[in-house]
DNA sequence: GATACATATATCGTATCACGACATATGTCG
DNA sequence: CGACATATGTCGTGATACGATATATGTATC
């Protein structure tokens, strides 16, 4: 098992949104707002620079839209592997914070 | 009270061992290796651009090294503002758990 | 049908910055 | 001396995360 790596909030916060259930972009972004009660924002940028960069991982991928209206609405749903990079880093959290307890007592 | 911006890893392991008590550079980096029994490894590259960094925040303070021996070794101490950039990752990384654990059930 | 707003996706530039690789100097132990 | 631990420093760079900005459609109101 290779050191997982750290990665960033919104990457967090996106296989997060993920986790309960497959999502389009937007949908992640109102969902982070409201989960962390305005805390988090993801811009679009930030949203779909990371699904990009998520799908060459493989930790998501893109599942076709069939509903009718908007057709580019594009659904995402997490991966085995994504489920696994999300454990990981949820892992690490908790990590930190049990490491910051022994040290501050 | 702004919106506390994510700290990386080796920043938060800083913070963390400086809040044990003043150190210098490469006691942090000790410390860090075995707290986290390997898991997180801090290299001086990081090491010293952190410090530097952080004296411009205002997160730690350079202190004089009196003892003798090592003339070149540095002292730092976490500042008031330190430890409450400390406060606030930690209440950030509990808050990334929480809301995994209300997604997740 | 016009105006306004929510929904939804996309790109582009850039500042940043975190880290690895490398270099240097002293203390100490055999 | 030779090897290793201690201790600090710098330099380059590649990734990247995000803000700003643009576009297009759906829906509600008048």
């Amino acid at each position: 098992m290779k050191k997982s790596e750290p990665m960033s909030e919104s990457y967090f916060y996106i296989l997060l949104c993920l986790a309960a259930g497959p999502n389009h972009g937007y949908g992640i972004m109102q969902m982070t707002e409201k989960l962390t009660g305005g805390e988090v924002t993801i811009g679009s940028g930030t949203m779909y620079g990371a699904t990009g960069n998520m799908i060459k991982k493989g930790w998501i991928r893109e599942t076709i839209s069939t509903g009718s209206g908007l057709e580019r609405k594009r659904l995402y749903q997490l991966t085995e592997s994504g489920r696994e990079a999300l454990e990981a880093e949820i892992a690490r959290l908790d990590r930190m914070l049990k490491n910051a307890e022994e040290v501050r007592g």
